[in-house]
DNA sequence: GTGAAAGCGCTAACAC
DNA sequence: GTGTTAGCGCTTTCAC
């Protein structure tokens, strides 16, 4: 391995210089940084990170800790991040969780503040007291879509407003017509997705629909999870023309039932999901769902972990995102023609 | 930051000592080792991995250089990959490359034999040469999933049977009884996927089909391209009873232009892809393919990978895993009656 | 069984 | 402008 000593030596100058020469060459002679240059080509050169970050105190490595990346969300998500990261000369650490507190507990343990500068946590089973004393080992922690998030938190967090969206897909659905609405509500990392469904529900009552117009089921937030809550809400509830999915994928398992069921979708159902992940919109019929900012709030979650390490930290500790919006497509329409009943 | 200094003080030992007790606890007396796992637990003490590294010579971080983590084989690779590098007490990387030969080796500039102690390469542009330059820098290079691998490569590769796969979707599309064969072949990081459409061919040589019985077309390997090819081939070759695609997304766009066009799978047209990938179960109808063992080749290549890093190096080049193996779900059936022409 | 000392490759004051 | 000098926090011989 190359070292900047020997390029120095070849270059016939000091480390410092060739260290210079790298970081602040304007602060070294032209001809100087010429030498040194070419020394570093011939020699093939490569700044050794580990000892540069041991030196400054600061590595170029960030994590993100999240439940699995084989959820969906997640590869979209990572890629988002990582392109912000790389193009701010950092590196991206995935670590995933498995919703296993001890398996979280070890990764930060072992990483935050050595292995990596600042640690993006996403949805968690730990307590944020446990995340709070992480960031006092010296790490800066970012929490990252966390939907039961308290504005008095101690950490900073970037954040979506889970509520509009539940409202949002409220309002569409009451627009098509509909009357009786069932909610599948996932149970993911982080808890059940509930202040989604709050917001569905007041999305509902501020259009005049009767609380017991909706019923509701808690579910897996899977594919699997969806269709089965859905089958029982289906099968149940026979007035229902309307699913609202507190996440796409729950929402694809529902159209899946309703196919089983001999339920057109949209004729006889209307199903509307969250988040819109890639799927969504390649499975037939396209999901109607409201979209979240998937990249943005990765791009964002990085640079705010960036500015906390590099030391021009914001001052909110809060970071909304551009909203919701709904994106309609070909799983809603309008109510079916009443049934007499 | 509490270091490894303040506890040697702390425990009244010296640094080698605090070194020895998390390192070789064997070499040091019991009741030392207990006044220094005070000391630690007292101080709340982590080694800096950072230092250990540098110290050390070598990283505990390896680095997964892959095209673009969205598409939906990555995810489910780097979950295995990770959880096996976590075993064994190794972060990982993940790197996109976006397909950008310019981005991948500023990746591999920067990271190999620093942050990384090894890089394990997906499907890439580069050319190998390149990779075995970075290999002598001394980081431990392993390819993976390579389709087009030459046995005297430089570098070890952890590979499946590409051809078996085609071979296998062959013998039972024939088993079937299908008489005209369409192919969609993607074009993927790495190339077009040509060693399958091989075996696939001679899958079909074998029992007998002669050569103009398949139709094959180019395309990307997406969702979106494998509907596009299928649309076109569906058109110009009405003959056609079964789809053959390199690949399961594109097999699933297939479907979906099945439907466009108002034939049934499996009962007008079957289709079959390669992989298996989450999405296939999850489809609808449920996608037959030939299933590659993929967390077994993360776990082999992050193995591999770790034994090269660690001086284990074993003596073969290449290492292909389990075969590959039929899947039978539900978009394969009997070609439809012979229509009289 | 424990300590002293050198050094991993780099950065960052500060001196010249 | 460039060199000198101390480290960064840890591991690792090698004495004792």
């Amino acid at each position: 391995m190359v070292t900047l000593a020997e390029v120095a030596r070849r270059a016939k100058v000091t480390g410092a210089t060739v260290s210079n020469v790298l970081r602040n060459p304007q602060k070294v002679k032209p001809e100087t940084v010429e030498r040194v240059m070419a020394a570093i080509r011939e020699l093939g050169y490569r700044p050794n990170l580990t000892a540069r970050a041991l030196a400054q105190g600061r590595t170029s490595t960030l994590a993100l800790m999240l439940s699995n990346i084989a959820n969906p969300f997640y590869p979209e998500f990572v890629l988002a991040a990582e392109r912000e990261a790389r193009k701010r000369g950092y590196f991206l650490l995935v670590c995933n969780t498995d919703d296993d507190p001890a398996i979280t507990r070890a990764y930060l343990d072992q990483i935050a503040g050595t292995l990596a500068a600042g640690v993006i946590v996403m949805n968690t089973d730990l307590a944020e007291r446990e995340l709070v004393e992480v960031a006092g080992r010296g790490a800066a922690v970012v929490l990252c879509m966390w939907e039961h998030v308290q504005p008095t938190r101690a950490l900073p967090c970037v954040t979506v407003d889970f509520a509009a969206a539940g409202a949002l897909a409220a309002g569409h659905l009451s627009e098509l017509g509909h009357r009786k609405f069932g909610a599948l509500v996932g149970e993911g990392s982080g808890g059940p997705q509930t202040v989604r469904v709050a917001g569905f529900e007041s999305g509902l009552a501020a259009r005049g629909h009767a609380a017991k117009s909706l019923v509701a089921a808690r579910t897996r937030d899977s594919i699997e999870g969806g269709y089965e809550a859905a089958m029982t809400l289906l099968r149940k509830h026979s007035a229902l023309t309307a699913l609202f999915a507190t996440n796409d994928l729950m929402a694809i398992g529902a159209m899946q039932a309703a196919a089983d069921l001999g339920k057109r979708v949209p004729d006889d159902l209307s199903v509307i999901g969250i988040t819109d992940i890639q799927l969504s919109h390649q499975f037939r019929p396209a999901l109607t769902t409201v979209r979240f900012p998937t990249a943005e709030i990765a791009a964002r979650s990085i640079t705010l972990a960036l500015e906390m390490v590099e030391g021009t930290a914001p001052a909110q500790e809060m970071y909304a995102v551009r909203g919701p919006e709904l994106v309609v497509r070909e799983s809603t329409g309008p109510a079916p023609p009443r049934r007499r009943g």
